[in-house]
DNA sequence: TCAACAGTTTAGAATGATTCTAAGGAGGTT
DNA sequence: AACCTCCTTAGAATCATTCTAAACTGTTGA
């Protein structure tokens, strides 16, 4: 039987970052990343769990926030953050960058290689560099 | 008399912004463009609600908020967002960056000029750039 | 100088996203 | 099956921010 294989791929995913494959952070791993529509998702919290609860997986926010949290710190996610009161989860925790369409809210991944950053500046002493993130905000509307 | 002048600087800064020289927003005005510490603020509703406070001006929260946003469109301040739920205003609004400092929540400039971004991908047909962000997220803690 | 109107301020309620709490439930191991 | 720890959850709580409706003030023109 090919279903319910108890060492699928987002098992072992989930094991190898150290959470336990319970039922909503298997069913949430893969609506995130097994969604048929590819890879590279930006997902809110809220629209995440409004997926879960089409997909007829009954999760609460609460978990949602807790998975998304833990997907993060695990590196299975980035987060994003653009606009302040609200946060997108990215799937894709490649080297990259984003445009950012401030008329829809919407994100678009920009390749890493894409942006050159030069002459970045040495961070003050005693500090490392996380990361670096390049939004290039863009609109649509003709304003 | 050189206190109370009717046209100083500020009131004028206002003015040509559109905005009505009101009694809060001139004291707003002074602690953010006039500071003693200097120039290059990034500052949150509300610290600005307890400089004001601590300097005996009566303003509400609305106030500090509808004031900020204001300064903003008028182009006297720019909005920094680095982290969901808090926007931070700066009063520097040339060409420019930032470090943040993910530990303490701190921001600090980075000239401009001192970051190049070479390559950068043109935007999608339609959309017209508004800004590029780049925000080197830094720790200090020997994390 | 002063009336009058439009633009402003305000307290407090409302909102929206996120986090907390404490109690019940479910993996995994023996 | 027992057991312990980790997980999930409903609902309350929190936090930043926005809204509302009423009171107030700058400005203009008579």
């Amino acid at each position: 039987m090919t279903k319910d294989r108890p060492y699928s791929a987002l098992v072992q995913r989930l094991k190898v970052a150290g959470l336990r494959p319970t039922r909503q952070r298997l069913a949430l791993a893969k609506l995130l990343f097994e969604a048929p529509g590819g890879h590279d998702r930006h997902i809110t919290a809220e629209q995440l769990h409004a997926e879960a609860v089409a997909d007829n997986v009954r999760v609460s926010l609460a978990t949602i926030y807790n998975s998304l949290h833990q997907f993060t710190e695990a590196g299975l996610l980035r987060e994003v953050v653009v606009e302040s009161g609200r946060s997108y989860f990215d799937t894709n925790v490649t080297d990259h960058h984003h445009f950012y369409f401030e008329d829809s809210g919407r994100l678009q991944d920009i390749p890493g290689e894409m942006v050159q950053l030069e002459n970045l500046p040495t961070p003050p002493v005693g500090a490392k560099v996380a990361r670096v993130d390049v939004i290039i905000r863009v609109n649509e509307s003709g304003e």
